[in-house]
DNA sequence: GGCCCACTACCACTTTTGAGGTATCCAGCA
DNA sequence: TGCTGGATACCTCAAAAGTGGTAGTGGGCC
């Protein structure tokens, strides 16, 4: 296989240990190699546009901005951006976004190197493909209605400590409204209490530590 | 340097890339090798009773058990095991039950490749040190009051969104006496009420999602 | 023996939450 | 145009949470 078909891998992670461990598989295989590593999100969209890679793994979490948001302002500069979300981090609404705004796939840390150089040439082939595992968490919650912005809002002063009165001054809106928001948000996480939706939005990434 | 002089490394991680790129660094020194890996608690256990390392890395997370179990395991059994926590948490609960059940360092996993091969010789060579950032987290909330472990059961409970009836119920207490602990949990970590506890208590590291 | 601490328990009281319901306004859409 | 969904607001009422204080019991420690 010539120089010139070689996949051409590029790999945004702010562990240098991690990028380490890609580089040796990446490199290790005939028909790809890792081209550009970048650690930092504004780093990642400055070397996208230099070397216009043929697959980028892109991390969830950066130093800078998320992962989701590089995402988006790459596959804005190029639509046909070939990205594969790589990340520790599960929760079906994270992957949900990422796939709706265009990821080519959603891998976790955890996949034995096989199987993530298997992905990278889907990936570049053009196939969309996400693993048994993550698809699972995916349609764990697939019917459900989805929480609105101002839901989100809510919820995250709630996982701040604060009463309902205090959302209520902050949002500059009545203690009432507050609470119909805090009731649906619990309704839609099936949620018994005020606590129990946070942790729940927690383990479902709606919202970060 | 000969060969019998070289450090020899054990890496303990779910992350097979991971290791793949501490292998490299480790491999790439000339005073150290990567003599053996595993992927869980029990499997760290046994490889090291046969390999008998100089310096251990070991994640905290771990498929089967945590880090710290492992630790204390592996300590039990060989005092003068020198072992380097290694992960990606930095709850000062974590950092500090791992320094007190004798970890001879605590890195996170974004640090730079040329301090961790430092801070393995450092280890080797008897010393405990843990990188700056890490002794920040610590000193953080050096004075404070720890929670006692029936605190910690009850935080538990709230995390799951039960009501104090029902914690009562299920730690065989009575109502009023769960109110007591989880208004000490509140005091304790600087919350103004069992939602906030519950956030913090995650971001700490006293309690997992 | 005496002391401290964790855990337990109960009482009284205020504040906050959460469950109902109804209703208006506005923007986007069929 | 009429409909829907989202945000807003107000009402009532019961339940839960949170605050304050007092106190017994058993273990460990000086």
């Amino acid at each position: 296989m010539s120089e010139s078909t070689r996949i051409r891998v590029f790999s945004v992670d702010d562990h240098p240990l991690l990028r380490e461990g890609i580089a040796a598989i990446v490199n290790s295989q005939a028909d790809m190699e890792l081209t550009v590593q970048a650690a930092t999100g504004r780093e990642a969209l400055q070397l996208y546009r230099q070397h216009l890679p043929d697959v980028t793994l892109l991390d969830l979490r950066l130093p800078d901005m998320t992962g989701i948001d590089v995402l988006i302002a790459i596959r804005n500069e190029f639509p046909d951006a070939r990205v594969i979300m790589f990340t520790t981090f599960e929760g079906d609404v994270e992957i949900q976004r990422a796939m709706e705004a265009g990821a080519r796939g959603y891998v976790l840390k955890n996949m034995p190197p096989r199987e993530l150089v298997e992905l990278i040439r889907q990936a570049h082939s053009g196939r969309k493909r996400v693993p048994a595992e993550v698809a699972a968490k995916l349609a764990e919650h697939l019917g459900e209605e989805r929480l609105t912005q101002r839901e989100v809002d809510v919820l995250r002063h709630l996982a701040g400590g604060n009463r309902n009165r205090d959302i209520a001054e902050r949002l500059f809106i009545s203690e009432e409204t507050v609470k119909v928001h805090v009731k649906h948000v619990m309704e839609k996480l099936g949620a018994s209490d005020r606590t129990q939706a946070v942790v729940i939005a927690l383990r479902r990434g709606i919202i970060q530590l």
